[in-house]
DNA sequence: TGTACATCAGTGAACGCGCGTTCACTGATGTAC
DNA sequence: TGTACATCAGTGAACGCGCGTTCACTGATGTAC
């Protein structure tokens, strides 16, 4: 799947493994980058012109490594009936095995570089778009309208991403953070099947039902 | 209020300065921030130990611009009745207004160095305390308990962070940035009601009023 | 099947440059008596 | 009010170091005929 040779691949799974330990994908240096790799400096530019290029490559190779996740996920979905709390779970779990990835996206989505954000910004859109077909094909939520299910897969895929970063670093609280984004899932649907009501209506409804 | 003498202040104003135009705090130098503000690269050691110690003083700063920012925010909910959408009018209109610092806390929060982070995960979470709190005192989601406020707040601020980093990028967006945060915090808050109602129950209710 | 040539990943030495840091010094302001 | 001393912001020169980049070279693999 991966077509990387040699030299390539060990550029950039060094820049992941560096980037772990507290280090952000722009701020990595060429020399460093062949040092963890175990190359000459100079090999570097065998395969990649600049270290913005290499950046986009490491994007790419990430990207790629996501598609695989997807589709595990689709997979497990179709199987299963209580679809928001195992997809919650399920999704953590990858970026849990995937902490470099995780950590890249996370800190280039609102990094320096602007080509590495457009370039992230546009694959968290299309994982949002499929979140949000795939809802609507299976009539999860047929209360809402598509548009505005569209918006709310938007605001999970990025509120799921940062989370990760947390999940990642504090196993304490793991648990919370996956109850909480179930919550998060839960309210914004729930919250958009009420949009057409005002206000005062709303708290009729809450009050009537405690 | 600031009782920052000539250099020190240079020298994070030029921090902030700099920051604006792709750059993040933790990339800065010190002889690049030096000839920012005009200064000697020597002078730099007169007020810092070291460059994290820096980082933390123009984190300090700019929560020092923050909390005026908020004080405002409270005097202006006083004295209006419909809330969420001025209050988020406001908001955005301030990030606006102070581009490098909103840029910097999007940055650190998620950035490479541990220090930096805590220090504004713990400025992230008193400002969501103070919201919760805010809103608990005024009664305006009576329907919800507390602890639920405080999840939501804690959500809501950093949702409102994020996208004001778009907000300021992309003029375009403006409106839809708006809008969408509205629309976030009445679902939070709306589908938070419904907590105590199962799946089938909602979509009853939804179903009927519309 | 053998020969000639091109391509390509990788090497090692050398370059000029900007960096963080140290040193000894200046000149202004504050403080003690 | 004047004098002596301490404190403090700022300067300029110099250091060693790691950086990105260039050059000429090697050796293996692929391709043409």
């Amino acid at each position: 799947m991966n077509a990387l040779t040699g030299g390539k691949l060990k550029l950039i799974q060094a820049a992941l493994r560096l980037i772990t330990e507290t280090r952000s994908l722009t701020s990595l240096g060429l020399r460093e980058l062949a040092r963890e790799a175990g190359l000459n400096p100079n090999t570097f530019y065998r395969h990649f012109k600049s270290l913005d290029e290499f950046g986009l490559q490491v994007l790419g190779y990430i990207a790629e490594e996501m598609k695989a996740g997807v589709r595990d996920l689709r997979q497990m979905a179709d199987s299963s009936e209580q679809a928001s709390r195992d997809t919650v779970a399920f999704v953590y779990h990858y970026f849990l095995a995937n902490p470099a990835a995780t950590t890249v996206a996370v800190r280039e989505l609102h990094g320096p570089s602007p080509i590495l954000r457009r370039a992230l910004e546009s694959q968290l859109e299309a994982s949002a778009r499929e979140m949000a077909e795939d809802i609507i094909e299976r009539q999860l939520v047929s209360a809402v309208p598509p548009e505005t299910i569209h918006e709310i897969s938007r605001m999970t895929i990025r509120y799921i991403l940062f989370r990760a970063m947390d999940y990642i670093e504090k196993p304490a609280q793991r648990e919370t953070i996956q109850t909480e984004t179930e919550h998060f899932i839960n309210r914004q649907f729930r919250g958009a099947m009420l949009d057409h009501l005002s206000q005062t209506e709303v708290e009729r409804l809450a009050l009537k039902k405690s």
